[in-house]
DNA sequence: TCAATAACGAACAAGTTGTTCGGTTATATT
DNA sequence: AATATAACCGAACAACTTGTTCGTTATTGA
């Protein structure tokens, strides 16, 4: 609505990102945001309740966007990675935290992995239900859906982080590479 | 050596596990601790460094219980475990964790994994190098070895987190066939 | 017994979180 | 263009943390 609530927003969440960029989450302070972005104290808690709900926030825009592009598969040019093909789904969002290396990857690399693994393994898991990916094929009859869903994000998540800490200069289809035939 | 040097810590690690089973990580303050430990201020922070480092310690302790049960295999009675069965390394694990439940498995439950897991997988790495578990045999040729050393300890670990949180009631056997045959 | 050493605990500085409130500025609407 | 509304500012605040200091007291091991 008003242009000075997107504006603040913006500004809060990207010196938020910023800031994640150099040190790690729990050693960024609503003090340094609020420097950072410029920002009056109370208007920051206006926006956010919490430090927790700022990282659940720049969370739910980062996943909205990286699944809002696998699931337009009817654009024009982006065929190129919206394909049938059974192993695209995972590549697609390598490709995507890849790209934005910077600014996401931070969000892996130390103890709020937690919060971010909350996150993801929501979207996961509803990627995997709706999908037909070959992932969800290959799941073990004898082991519950849920330790299999489990299983899969928890799996996804560790190769980002080795990905990031130990080999980032290998491929995103490499890595996916990796990904599906370790699973 | 001194008497009074070892029974605060013990009161100080017991008081940690303590509020550890009823609070998250970081919700548990030195306060707290030295509240339930009944011990100085001062006292706290001659021991320990910091919170930590508490947690640190006291990870250590419980690995060096559990990988001293396994490495221990030439006791008497323990050979109903220690044998030579290729997966039962980590069937062992389970059970020990499983054992202290309340007191050690509450570490996995937050968002303190990251140190937890950072501890674990110096010893697991330790443990696949030196063992000939099955474990070792099974890595793909294609992945390096530090691709699989991560992959296994990420599965041990969200295999724990699954196991408490959705099927506390599945024995270690199952936990492990699990654990051995999604990987 | 006695010197060394550990624990005590109060007080402290420095930093953090989250709130409040009166004043200022931008926005949307008329 | 004028105005009511809503957002922002920022200083001050209470409450709570962390980690340190230091003089005093109690325990230990030789």
């Amino acid at each position: 609505m008003d242009r000075r609530q997107k504006k603040t927003r913006e500004l809060i969440l990207k010196a938020f990102i910023k800031l994640l960029s150099k040190k790690s989450y729990s050693a960024v302070t609503v003090g340094q945001i609020i420097q950072t972005a410029n920002v009056g104290r109370a208007t920051f808690y206006a926006h956010f309740e919490t430090k927790d709900y700022l990282l659940k926030e720049l969370c739910k825009e980062l996943f909205d966007h990286v699944f809002d592009c696998y699931l337009n598969t009817n654009n024009d040019q982006q065929g190129l990675f919206c394909c049938d093909a059974p192993d695209s789904t995972f590549l697609h969002l390598f490709i995507h935290l890849k790209k934005n290396d910077n600014n996401i990857l931070k969000l892996l690399t130390s103890e709020n992995t937690h919060l971010f693994m909350e996150y993801f393994q929501e979207n996961l898991n509803q990627l995997i239900i709706s999908s037909n990916d070959i992932i969800k094929q290959k799941k073990p009859s004898f082991v519950p859906d849920s330790y299999w869903t489990n299983h899969v994000s928890s799996c996804f998540i560790s190769t980002l982080k080795w990905w990031i800490k130990e080999s980032p200069a290998l491929s995103p289809e490499e890595i996916t590479n990796y990904f599906i035939n370790t699973i």
